[in-house]
RNA sequence: GGGCCCAUAGCUCAACGGUUAGAGCACCGGACUCAUAAUCCGUCGGUUCCAGGUUCGAAUCCUGGUGGGCCUACCA
């Protein structure tokens, strides 16, 4: 069965949908094959799964896709004749891929492949019922294609301006054309979708794109072409031998066709539609335009929220040796530690923005925030309860908790369900700082490290470690999804095992085990300390060792 | 050509029309040792790009400049 058997479908999400278990389908771009992941993909796939761990840490199902484009036009190039070399490249290339995702501890319900039956037939089905409707309609035309990016213009079924005599992109040679290409009708849905843009204010984000989009469909649409000459791979046209359904139409339909499950239709009408889908800035058009277009073709409901990720680009250290411009942020785990590059990705700019990855950056970043401040606070609380209490969760005697350490608490649980819905991952890294930076500011203020004196074990000292120890096992929590390793190496020294999933009750206070013996204290960035990464010296930069 | 965004401390950025425009970094100075990588405190730093306008009141709103960035669909 395939979803689009009951193509009507998609629910009316306040009606079907209980607070207690929300089916939420997150999706990042597919990635096509053979291309490496880089910052600006890693970043859209760590806030997606960042996304993801918190709505699974309030007890929900959602659903995190990932796909890869098997029908790329590398792939149609090289292997045209060989079927088996496109599979065992497609199947290397997931295996790779699915590698360095587990590198930044991503981790996606599915990565689809688009060569798959079910996506084949979905996409047909799909293509067949928008002919039936008249929504797609061939016509013969007139056009040019360029001899150097080989890419068609000037396709316009009713031409209302001169051809031009040079490629617009790459200025290139053009040559004439003649095809009978099928076209979608786009501009039929210009109305509607510009109506949707501006009632639904949450449709695209950020917010600058939705105003730049509603200028250009103002604007006017033109029809789109969906089909494309012949080639080997790709998914034919119904009735037709010598024309395949273009590459992005077909890729766009398999956010829909990754929901279809064998038994029925359920996993589709469970998660559709989507509640964010992340967008690179290149595909905008496709996405916010085109797609939602697609949709109400096909009577299908449209995604809640259409996120356009920020590029990144690795450049140039005025000041210090610069990477590669091809370095992955893979490699930047495997030397310092996944959650290093997540919290960098998530905090160096407001999620959306365009970015520079700059290695003094990043290190100046993670050795402030995480080493000096999260994990000084935590090294600090511990060795101290190490020395005063030997180790053990001091006991409060049933005091619930220092006020002011425990509003600190409260107020960051607040704050990141307040950040959480509106993608502010940054927002919510501050926030982290700030109330570690707030428990240092007590820590140093209180001086505990002076009351042995006064009376080591007595309750004040019992009464205030518990407090601080507890606010521990709150941030570690709340980290969780943003920084799952830190989160996780945290819990194991409160004595906690980190395999139990994290839940929404995690918040409540006072849930430490009195007189439980905590482990040793270790150092919550290891990766960083090992890399000795020296910034100053080429020489000494691990980075280089493979350029 | 059309459209969008930005301009605030040396750097990166905050500031919902309303106290004396704030943080972090860097620099400089002084302390300290509970801390796996030391740490703490303090000083210094501003014609909010320019010119007008609206207002009791403008970094914020309006108009016009100047400078910078980005987008402008049928490759996937």
């Amino acid at each position: 069965m395939l979803p689009l058997e009951k193509s009507n479908a998609g629910k009316s999400r306040s009606s079907q949908l209980s607070d207690q278990d929300q089916k939420r389908y997150i999706t990042i771009p597919f990635s096509n094959l053979d291309s490496p992941i880089t910052f600006t993909t890693a970043h859209a796939a760590v806030a997606a799964d960042s996304y993801y761990r918190h709505q699974k840490s309030l007890g929900h199902s959602p659903h995190y896709l990932a796909g890869i484009k098997d029908h790329s036009r590398s792939t149609q190039q090289i292997s045209r004749s060989d079927v088996d070399e496109m599979f065992s490249r497609g199947d290397a290339y997931r295996n790779q891929f699915q590698k360095q995702m587990d590198l930044l501890q991503i981790h996606p319900d599915k990565i689809f492949r688009t060569k798959s039956e079910v996506h084949k037939k979905t996409v047909t089905d799909f293509f067949r019922k928008l002919i039936t409707n008249n929504d797609i309609y061939t016509c013969r035309v007139d056009g040019l294609h360029c001899t150097r990016c080989h890419i068609a213009i000037s396709h316009d079924p009713h031409p209302t301006s001169v051809p031009p005599s040079q490629c617009p992109d790459c200025q290139g040679e053009l040559e004439p054309i003649h095809e009978d290409p099928y076209f979608f009708r786009l501009k039929k849905f210009e109305k509607l979708i510009l109506r949707h843009i501006q009632n639904h204010s949450d449709f695209i984000k950020p917010q600058f794109l939705k105003i730049e989009l509603e200028n250009r469909i103002k604007s006017g649409l033109k029809d789109v072409i969906v089909s494309r000459p012949t080639f080997e791979y790709g998914i034919p046209i119904p009735g037709e031998t010598d024309q395949i359904i273009a590459g992005w139409f077909e890729g766009l339909i398999g956010y829909i066709s990754a929901l279809a499950d064998s038994e029925n239709n359920q996993r589709f009408l469970d998660y559709w539609p989507a509640h964010i889908q992340m967008v690179q800035s290149e595909t905008v058009w496709m996405h916010a335009v085109a797609w939602p277009a697609m949709l109400l073709a096909g009577e299908v409901s449209l995604p809640e929220r259409i996120f356009v990720t920020g590029d990144w680009n690795v450049d140039i250290d005025s000041d210090h040796p610069s990477l590669p411009a091809s370095t992955s942020p893979c490699e930047i785990a495997e030397i310092f530690g996944s959650d290093s590059v997540r919290y960098f990705l998530l905090s160096h700019v407001p999620f959306g923005m365009n970015a520079v990855f700059q290695v003094s950056e990043f290190h100046k970043s993670i050795q402030r925030n995480l080493i000096h401040d999260l994990d000084g606070l935590t090294q600090r609380t511990l060795s101290l309860t190490q020395k005063v209490f030997h180790g053990t969760i001091p006991d409060p005697e049933g005091y619930d908790g220092d006020p002011e350490i425990r509003s600190l608490g409260e107020q960051l649980c607040k704050d990141i369900r307040e950040n959480i819905a509106t993608l502010q991952f940054s927002r919510i890294l501050d926030e982290f700082g700030h109330t570690v930076r707030s428990l240092r500011y007590l820590l140093e203020e209180n001086k505990p490290w002076t009351w042995p004196q006064k009376g080591p074990e007595g309750l004040p000292a019992r009464k205030f470690f518990y407090s601080l120890l507890e606010s521990l096992r709150i941030l570690a929590h709340q980290i969780g999804p943003f920084l799952p390793t830190t989160s996780a190496r945290m819990l194991t020294l409160l004595g906690i095992s980190p395999e139990s999933e994290l839940s929404p009750s995690d918040e409540k206070w006072g849930q430490l085990e009195v007189g439980k013996t905590l482990p040793p204290p270790s150092p919550l960035f290891p990766e960083f300390e090992s890399a000795k990464f020296d910034t100053q010296s080429s020489s000494n930069n691990p980075l280089r060792k493979s350029s």
